[in-house]
DNA sequence: TGCCGGCTTTGATCTGGATCAAGAGATGCA
DNA sequence: TGCATCTCTTGATCCAGATCAAAGCCGGCA
């Protein structure tokens, strides 16, 4: 065993790690991904069915819109993200991937990706090719609800985008989102990077990117955020929640 | 057997029809309702299950938010709204239920109702007791798919209304919708009732009740429809689907 | 028959956010 | 090191739709 041991903190965004192995059942970002809630002897399982895929560069897309499911991913290190494209042409980006989360859950239902998923910087994933992930499933129950559960997030996640919020509550529910899940499951970091240029949130957030610009400046006068490029401090949580009030948390 | 012949539209809407007798397996919408699939050997075990409801009046709650799911209920006669409060308080109008449509999905998830739903002219209903509807998938499974493909449906069905469409196009949307499921699966009817008021019709789609009248307004002077008062006719379908092109079909 | 209270339409004005346009930093590359 | 490019911010203007306000219109009821 790797006798280097990770903070909770290491791993996340640019921050590369050297992981200790390669295992679900030793990974530290296990208790918040796939793994999550499968007794010892069945995260165990995993390993032999998950790969480390390689180094991706930025920009570098995992798959396509329209190929076939051939595997699940989780994020290892760095961001990607999921777009579409709408009937009139326009790319349209789905949602952002953080470390331990995963990737490839749109292509289950009819077994062919809806999304094209592209790293926004450099980064790596872990493979689960499907077929095997299917077989352990028909006697892994605990597996397939997690699956089931992920799935339910996934659909939940992107409600902040529907309705008809105004720009500051989506963009203080999108900050605010982002700053959980910096920490999978732990508390909200009042720290984040963000992986995305502006122009892909101003688009998952169907705003103009100009309204973007002026909504953040707009919260760092009102002394919500701090803000210097990519990186963000989130100065008064409360008065950012209450921006967001109407938003429903929509995460799990 | 009854010997009365329903034609096609008999049933729909204002028109009262007597049903010719009360099982699911004999019922002339249940080519399109519940039963839709199902073996006739098995929609006679629907039979056993379903309950007549009494006849309900204008604005007669069938269920209210928060109440546990007791049954799941088909529409007979007559057209529901269903609806939820915001976190501000104010009503929601999340959706609308025509003849041979369920009700009651909302509350399958948490066995307790989401949603509250009730009468927008006298109406009847088919009541499913839930528990029994529940034993019966267990063996047929027949019925457990047509349920989670109703469930889907009611997932899809919401997309209209987020997205970040223009008025118009919401609109052009929501009254193809309509004209869809006038006569449930069967092809589009140009004449519909409109059974809700222009209030009910305005929330739903999020937009305010002047600029509803506003765009109903425009697509009479454009020659898509015509319209007096609750009576709709599609004249120009084409046109009027070229203007919802950018929503997606949302139905099944 | 005439009045009252919901609906619905129509008009005037206001506003959030889009769009257009231009400048200011960054970043990359030769 | 300097130019080109990309990203981000800032300012000006425009527009779809909300809001405010005031009629019509209809059905119910005394």
């Amino acid at each position: 065993m790797n006798s280097s041991v990770l903070t909770a903190g290491a791993w996340q965004q640019s921050e590369e790690a050297v992981v200790p192995d390669h295992l679900c059942s030793r990974c530290p970002r296990g208790r918040f991904c796939l793994p999550l809630g499968l007794p010892l002897d069945e995260a165990q399982r995993l390993d032999s069915v998950m790969r480390i895929g390689r180094v991706m560069q930025t920009k570098q897309y995992l798959f396509h819109a329209g190929e076939p499911l051939k595997a699940l991913y989780a994020v290892r290190t760095g961001a990607f993200k999921s777009t579409a494209i709408d009937c009139d042409g326009y790319e349209q980006v789905i949602g952002f991937q953080l470390p331990s989360e995963l990737i490839g859950l749109d292509g289950v239902h009819a077994g062919v990706h809806q999304c094209s998923v592209s790293a926004l910087t450099v980064s790596s994933v872990c493979i689960f090719p499907y077929k095997a992930l299917m077989e352990m499933t028909s006697d892994v129950s605990t597996l397939a609800r997690q699956l089931m559960r992920l799935m339910c997030k996934e659909i939940n996640g992107n409600m902040a985008v529907i309705g008809d919020y105004m720009a500051e509550e989506r963009l203080a529910a999108f900050l605010l989102g982002l700053a959980m899940r910096v920490h999978p499951r732990g508390e909200l970091s009042t720290r984040v990077v963000l992986p995305m240029p502006r122009a892909d949130i101003a688009n998952h957030l169907r705003i103009a990117g100009e309204t973007l610009s002026r909504v953040l400046a707009r919260f760092q006068g009102q002394g919500l955020i701090e803000l210097d490029h990519r990186v963000m401090h989130i100065v008064d949580l409360d008065g950012l929640e209450h921006v967001s009030r109407r938003v429903p948390p929509a995460s799990l």
